[in-house]
DNA sequence: TTGTATGCGTTATCAT
DNA sequence: ATGATAACGCATACAA
């Protein structure tokens, strides 16, 4: 920080007191500054190229302009969207994002927003899906109350079990409406790459899926349930698995679309034609979607305006309760999941 | 900001002095402080549940803790691997990422640098290339010097046009290679979806790739080159318009892979296979195409590192002369550009 | 309306 | 080794 200019130099460049220099620059509470003299120090700012220091203001103010954001991985189309969201959300309210990455490893969570708290972050918006660790969860639990406890307000994207506002997806109806579709279209044998096995959003997905499968009087083979990671190598390693030992599974629900995408390069690489003999079909409706072969029937969030609402969330006047915002999550039918077995007509590989 | 714990609070607490807290908590330049002490001042400010101030640091120290990133738009693969990069070399430098997004306007990247400046933000890492718009470009110069002269440094993304130590992609060299390697697989008939007119990376790749086909003895035509967004949208358009009035092209070359990835949902959407009666290529090699059918050709830019590689840059001592550290792009033939006319043996589509 | 003086939470300088 | 105390750059309560 070599000759940074200051306040106080515009101030005695334009003949007035720091007082006035400050009021002139930003419009303080208590409005007014005679317009000739609001003239001359704007033009001494100009003149010497005056930056206002964003962290003596926020000492000052006692509030920051900035806010905090956690994700696993930027690099991931589901994360980099819901950013997409908090950005621009942030960005109306005047807020600059501090972006925080777990690089995958949800222990380092809780270093993060204590990094946040100790910017004095104005929010933090933690993306990404809890797990079923109580002890993690507890932990984290605490360095929330604290940071709110410090006047800081957090937005959680998942589930509500930290006590903070919290989008919720709904991805148990989204998943059982998937699988009524996909019943609908004829499916009877059904595969699901499942995730890892605390995954809570896996676990929903996995669960509404198997409910709407049930209310369709099918039954999910529990040997048909297989467990990875939660990423698009996941995915794959999971659909090698399953391509081993794959019994008459007709369709793979893999619980997020980059493992969806995964498990179809693995079939591809396994050379099994996806649709023709194995169905795919994911969760999210990432942008990377509108560009695979085949297009993959998923179930529809609005990542970006999941990000916005979130942001909005953590900036609106704190409650005493924790809200809920819920998200509806909206089957789209594409071509990876063709009909089959049509009740009238023929169908493709099926009867005799 | 309610109940705010101060280092104040912890040294009563600890019943030592602030000086002593302070030097307990951080290790101060001139260490030492006795091990009981010490102890204490520790055990207080976890009991407080002490949060130190990092504004407040960043005041009395004179210098922040975080560091700016500019991108176009987070939400595009080639940003967010950049952005990965820059984040988890940021993390090991201990600074945290402001992440600032212009949505696609140059203009707002000036306004973007001066919030980041104000937030003494120690580096500013701007991504994504530069146009030959020579006033906005002396604007950014100046606010950039502006920056670096109150003390910040900055590092580039790009083309060493703004006087600020750059990463220069090797766009001439990776697309001349690739056209040489196109034309080694026996193609001759060529477009390019050459993005928009000042972008000065469209305008390297397609000159690289004009210049290496030159070598080969082939001429591109001017009629196919087809001017559209650096968008996947705008990959869409140009391959739209290049499919109306299509000639005796073989291959198209889109300046980067979203586009590239747009074309080939244009060539899709309107029942023409790729690479059955048209090649594609892109440029850049962004995740997202592990996944894309047929496999892309590209040219390959390791995004991450080229995020490392800015922040090292930026974080680097400062020197006198704008530093420049050259990334090759590498030719990755894929599916998408199979061998056409082979010079011996047969070939698709070839000869009568 | 304008100026003066104080405080924000921390580090660093200077005594002790 | 430890403790007062002066910055750091700005906003604001209060006085004029």
């Amino acid at each position: 920080m070599a000759a940074t200019v200051t306040l106080s130099d515009v101030a005695r460049e334009a003949g007035v007191s720091l007082a006035t220099a400050s009021r002139a620059i930003n419009g303080s509470a208590n409005r007014t500054v005679r317009e000739d003299l609001r003239e001359r120090v704007l033009a001494a700012a100009a003149r010497l190229r005056y930056s206002p220091d964003a962290n003596a203001q926020a000492m000052a103010r006692g509030r920051t302009t900035s806010l905090g954001l956690v994700v696993h991985d930027i690099a991931d189309p589901y994360f980099s969207s819901i950013a997409a969201g908090v950005s621009a959300a942030a960005d109306r309210s005047g807020l600059a994002v501090t972006l925080a990455s777990t690089r995958h490893d949800q222990t380092r969570e809780r270093g993060l927003i204590e990094v946040l708290q100790r910017q004095r972050a104005r929010a933090i918006i933690i993306a990404g899906g809890r797990t079923d660790d109580d002890a993690l969860n507890a932990e984290l639990r605490r360095a929330l109350a604290d940071y709110r406890a410090g006047g800081g307000s957090a937005a959680l994207v998942g589930q509500p079990v930290l006590g903070v506002d919290t989008v919720v997806i709904d991805n148990a109806d989204g998943a059982a409406a998937l699988a009524r579709a996909l019943h609908g279209l004829g499916y009877r044998e059904f595969a699901v790459l499942a995730g890892p096995a605390g995954h809570l959003t896996a676990r929903e997905r996995l669960d509404g899926f198997r409910a709407g499968l049930a209310e369709s009087g099918v039954a999910l083979d529990p040997a048909n349930v297989i467990g990875c990671a939660f990423t698009r190598d996941g995915g794959y390693d999971g659909m090698q698995d399953l391509l081993r030992r794959r019994g008459s599974v007709e369709l793979v629900f893999a619980v997020n679309d980059v493992m969806a995408v995964g498990a179809m390069a693995a079939a591809r690489d396994a050379g099994v034609d996806v649709p023709g003999e194995l169905a795919v079909a994911g969760f999210d409706d990432i942008v990377t979607l509108r560009d695979v072969t085949p297009p993959l029937t998923t179930v529809r969030v609005p990542l970006v305006e999941v990000g916005v609402a979130a942001t909005e969330l953590a900036l609106a006047p704190p409650s005493d309760e924790p809200r809920l915002v819920h998200v509806e999550a909206t089957v789209v039918l594409r071509a990876s999941t063709p009909p089959r077995h049509p009740s009238n007509g023929n169908g493709a590989g099926s009867a005799s």
